[in-house]
DNA sequence: ATCCTACAATGGACAAAGTCCAAGTCAAGT
DNA sequence: ACTTGACTTGGACTTTGTCCATTGTAGGAT
């Protein structure tokens, strides 16, 4: 079930209460928590759990490559933990419902060479925006 | 020179000196000014204005579809007088700079429909991440 | 040219999201 | 079990943005 907590094991993370709480919370597909949502799952868990500590852990799995930070709205960064099967994410506009999706076809090849600028490009993020069906107008 | 300005005019919206002054703060080609950033510059022209119009005259003028609003970055919102071409942006994950950018084919078209959770999608959004010529290691 | 009034600007309080830090706590190696 | 460096805590602080009551003004009407 949490592979996140494995993996994470697996790189010499030094594991305590903390750590555990907030990778099981954040485990799991189509998962785009905010950190402060985070914080209160983990807080149901863990009545004693820090926000500063909460911030520190995502960013800490952040840098490892274990998690990713996605901003699909104007408001707070989401935290998803499928870091290792690149995808992209659809985001209804009304309601904020987010899926991870899977475009054929690879967008960086479609940035020629003469708009890159001298740029290294190495990485394309791509936010499909609509409504999802509960929000959708009724056809 | 001041297509924004034109444009914001021909449509009926009442001019003053704060808004003029935020119109053509943000004119020009791969402009992407942060709120406060454009505050800074509207002050130095007008220096009574305040930080509320500054937010409100950006607002309207996201709302009438004559300037972006673009998040590249985790920190504030940036806002893009290019509203009339279509583009997407190029970052550095170093610096912080933009470029606007033209990629070839259509990213909307490369999301199968058993991809769609039954959203009605109408809007994609491509940043591409990379290190500007300045800030990449000199090969 | 002056008056009116609805719309715009002001600035200060407030809120949300996130960072920082000094002090206390604890996981894990010995 | 001891030790130590890494981790956690909570609160102050910062940044970004919103709200609102008050004051000002653009631009049409007279």
């Amino acid at each position: 079930m949490s592979d996140l907590l494995e993996r994470l094991r697996g790189r010499g993370w030094r594991m305590t209460a903390q750590r555990r709480v907030v990778a099981e919370v954040l485990d799991g597909d189509h998962v785009h928590l905010t950190a402060d949502e985070v914080h209160a799952r983990a807080v149901s868990r863990l009545p004693e759990i820090s926000r500063a500590t909460v911030y520190n852990t995502l960013g800490e799995m952040v840098s490892l490559g274990e998690v990713l930070e996605v901003s699909t709205d104007r408001r707070a960064k989401r935290y998803d933990p499928n870091a290792h099967q690149p995808h992209h994410h659809l985001v209804c506009g009304q309601c904020g419902a987010i899926r991870d999706v899977h475009p054929a076809g690879n967008p960086l090849a479609d940035l020629p060479v003469d708009e890159r600028y001298g740029f290294m490009v190495s990485d394309v993020e791509v936010t499909y925006r609509g409504l999802c069906p509960n929000c959708a107008p009724t056809a």
